[in-house]
DNA sequence: GGTTCCCTTGACTGGACGGTCAAGGCAGTA
DNA sequence: TACTGCCTTGACCGTCCAGTCAAGGGAACC
């Protein structure tokens, strides 16, 4: 009986518990996506898991930090990700290219996360926490952009406002496919963003004149 | 007593009345921006007036349809701007580039309608609404750029997935900047936007070649 | 069997919120 | 003054909801 009992405090699970807990962010991040994270009562979430609501409570100290939760855990999956695949790669304008693409392709993979990423970016609560995921993973674009601007690849430009726009269209794009057939094929999308993108960041051709 | 006396059925109002039907538009607005559409209620936005709970119910129907109106009447008016703007252009291209810059200004000056077109977005109830606004918008963009294609000014892209890659650019980068100072300069960050939007739109250059 | 601790239950609380309504003020008009 | 219709008040209602808690099940270990 004691802050040390407190329910967020990483408790000690067992497999079943660690099974549960995953469950509850499941359900719940589908119920936000879908109806939104205000019109989504912790009573519908434990509804739809099928048990009670002490459930809840034993696994989250509250409605919010279990947002906030899935908003930390979800950038950090997709960080882990776009790094891994842009491992590998030393040319700075095709690393450029390959994390547009993977972080598109994971984006599309999660469409849900996108939902709620965006809604959270609407609520002060929720969008101060945000602002550190994106500013690291503005900050890794960063790199890669530096040196190709360094080497005369890209023109000069701020690394940071290109980051930011390459987020708007993947994240904008992406939320044109949650209302499209989730099975349909996300590929043409995905094609579409990472030329626009990539034409944005290489730049418009000095002069296209006119016919 | 009938369905003609019903609130939102555009009721004949004097020149006070309509004030205070803007004033309550104009307080909703900002509250809602800041603290969140559910958060907010409608206690809290009569308070900020500093009128009665019944006037709110006398100029609107509900919460919820005065936020689709914000959203509509925000929306109708960016477009209006938007089509002034590019009138007298010619040139498909300079049509492009001088709508993508107005749009981003207006959107630089009323940052409150992009946090709530953004929250709309993600809530199914609003978001219907707000699409049928965004076709529209993307269908304007749509002209001038099927124009350039056809003309050659621009690589052969789809005309829909390139006018939302625009509105997510802007959209984006317009937020990046709610967060900054009210009172800096937005230019740099247009500047931005513009340049990233023209260079998607007309594509990348063939091939820079390493260093 | 006994003990411990993880997990589950579901009724309950206190407060907030959207929306209603009967009543009254107030401006213009005759 | 009397009348009409726009506007305002604020207490009130029914509902919903985040979070609590006392109690119990059940697995693992002794």
């Amino acid at each position: 009986m004691e802050t040390s009992d407190a329910p967020t405090e990483d408790r000690r699970l067992t497999a079943r518990g660690e099974e549960r807990r995953r469950q509850i962010v499941e359900v719940a991040t589908r119920l936000f996506a879908k109806d939104g994270y205000h019109p989504t009562s912790v009573a519908d979430v434990v509804e739809a898991v099928g048990v009670g609501k002490g459930v809840f409570y034993w696994y989250f100290p509250s409605k919010e930090a279990l947002l906030a939760e899935i908003l930390r855990s979800g950038q950090k999956a997709r960080r882990r990700v776009q790094r891994d695949a842009i491992a590998g790669i030393a040319d700075p304008v095709e690393q450029m290219e390959r994390g547009i693409r993977t972080g598109m392709e994971w984006m599309a993979d999660h469409r849900d996360l996108v939902t709620l990423v965006r809604f959270a970016a609407t609520e002060e609560r929720f969008s101060e926490g945000l602002r550190k995921g994106e500013d690291i993973a503005a900050a890794d674009a960063a790199a890669p952009l530096r040196r190709a601007i360094d080497e005369g690849r890209i023109p000069e430009a701020d690394p940071d406002l290109l980051a930011r726009s390459v987020v708007g269209v993947t994240q904008h794009l992406c939320a044109s496919l949650i209302h499209a057939d989730p099975d349909s094929d996300p590929t043409p999308v995905i094609d579409a963003a990472v030329r626009f993108c990539m034409g944005g960041i290489l730049g418009a051709p000095a002069a296209t004149t006119p016919a």
